[in-house]
DNA sequence: GTGGTCTAGACCACT
DNA sequence: GTGGTCTAGACCACA
């Protein structure tokens, strides 16, 4: 249910990223075109728009009309960089209160990983 | 900004189950009414009743019809419980591949957790 | 949860059913006052007086101001009477109606009755 | 007059139930948007919701985020076994010390239906 | 289009 | 007084 109820977007967005900081889309290399990357995933086109429109803003990704999308220079590492600081900064207070109230041990949950 | 995003309903459930783990609404206790609540809260009384029947659902509190609504037997036990596991099973997961993906050891995610 | 749900004054006014029908309260015994039944019950006063009203209205208890309440004659008889009528009409269809489209069969039932 | 007391939402969850234990909704079929169906029932939507809530809570409906609801795999079955469940543990007990009382035959009132 | 949330205001049964 | 239900109408995120 929880992995049900993030939207799509954002769990094609993270696919796209991951491939990013992996080093499997390298700076120049093409994206998929948003109509394979649909079918690929068995989403609506329009989703897939939607979550390479956010790595557009970032200008992670430059589109080259009538040619398709390319890996812009340097996303890899201003990817981490803002999804670092990001997470930091937005989801980590809150997760640290959680772990903390809920009695659990940080180290403990990093060491075992849990999951 | 997220925390905002959040339904009102579940901050309220959130506020609620707070009081209940920390003991400041022990078991017999009455809640608050709906409708006190609601004014309190500056909600209006059904999005109160929603937060409630969380827990009536999980039989955390009991209803006495006509009466009130009070904190059931064990509320707090069986909520951290519940919390935990919870977090274990459907957060975490998630969390711990993040950290991973990016690159966060203990030392930096201990450092944020005052923020 | 669903014992918990019936309204206090039909659990009270079964109570008092059960008594009639089993001859604990004969034809011209006098009931527990209003009060006195109250405290026995930890119910409030004016929860017992309704399920008293609804025998009153049957004419299964008469009231002799300032002295008390009385079981009426025949009332074990016309109680039964209309209980069972009640019941053939009102409630058993649609319970037969559950037991079919559950598809229990005569000795589910039996098993479980003593519960 | 029984079945008009019953709240609305809880009918039109009977007759959710009904069909996906006839068949008539199958795994993977979409239900009705909660718009079309309150219009079709003359319910409110929200009354409707209320009513499909229940059925995802148990995890027999799925949904589709901006799509619709879908009837989960497998859920009959558990529909069935959790009905059969709830009405031997908490119904069944009073229906039969009712019968009990009114000193109806169970075997006789099965047989013959009366309704 | 879909479901999710929230409000304002009403009526009900129960204690 | 209490909680439970329902309506009408609104706004939002998501696909």
């Amino acid at each position: 249910m929880s992995s049900d109820s993030r939207p799509v977007y954002l769990r094609l967005r993270d696919a796209i990223a991951a491939a990013i900081l992996d080093g499997r889309y390298r700076p120049g290399d093409p994206l998929p075109s948003v109509r394979a990357f649909a079918l690929d995933q068995g989403a609506n086109p329009l989703t897939v728009a939607k979550a390479y429109q956010s790595f557009q803003d970032e200008g992670l990704i430059v589109v080259r009309r009538g040619v398709g999308m390319f890996v812009a220079p340097g996303a890899a590492e201003r990817l981490l960089a803002s999804e670092r600081r990001s997470f930091l900064d937005e989801q980590w207070p809150r997760i640290a209160a959680t772990i903390r109230r809920l009695d659990f041990d940080l180290a403990d949950l990093i060491q075992h990983q849990h999951g």
